[in-house]
DNA sequence: ATAATATATAAGTGTTTTATTATATAAGTC
DNA sequence: GACTTATATAATAAAACACTTATATATTAT
């Protein structure tokens, strides 16, 4: 599946910076509200906000509230899905930091 | 095969201008020199140049001389290249802007 | 209703990026 | 050697970016 080529350069931009491509990756194999992201980047809230707000912005990723708290996931609907995630499949996975809130008991799992 | 995050971003971060990543997808399809760039990207010289150093500095693209003229070319003894190959792969052909070049005859071959 | 928690938005600031202009270097031509 | 062409580098200015602090909104609990 093929792209524009000044979209893919947006898309390239946004995930050129590592707080937010390791979110995505993270969101590749889970769900996270913005809470846990602020534990695990050790970084202010709203810093977190305004990354997952661009994120939203051009659409691969969605929000799902859940009582107080709001959940970020990867939107496969969107047209740059595929090329997303081929993208997320060249990177190592980020299980670690994932174990690491669970350990702390930061983990925040509700349906 | 995989890539470090942080090395990752860094890329894509360089790839998340449009320019360097038409460029990118140009040398993918054959080596370019500087002069053509200027032609094909209605800019400045300097500003070409530096696009081409950014991504020379990561050893994306290596340079050769070829009498007054350097030509770019893909590195592809470079860690990233499987990497950046991946995300080639999705992108549009740039082959009008190599033939409307060409129709100019300002396209430089020489070896 | 009040307080606490989770998140978003706004405003401000320092840093980074990308272009421009001016200048330097290197090769080719006369 | 002087002139032209191709490219690189330096300095600088404008725009974009990613934080911070302060504040607003929404939900839940008491």
């Amino acid at each position: 599946m093929q792209i524009e080529l000044e979209q893919a350069a947006t898309l390239l931009k946004l995930l050129g910076d590592k707080t937010r491509l390791t979110m995505m990756k993270m969101l590749d194999h889970s769900d996270f509200c913005v809470c846990e992201f602020v534990e695990i980047f050790k970084t202010s809230q709203p810093a977190i906000s305004q990354h997952l707000r661009k994120l939203k912005d051009v659409g691969i990723v969605k929000e799902t509230r859940k009582g107080q708290w709001i959940f970020y996931s990867l939107n496969t609907e969107s047209d740059y899905y595929p090329f997303l995630k081929e993208i997320l499949k060249s990177l190592p996975s980020q299980d670690d930091r994932l174990q690491q809130l669970e350990k702390q008991g930061l983990r925040i799992t509700c349906q």
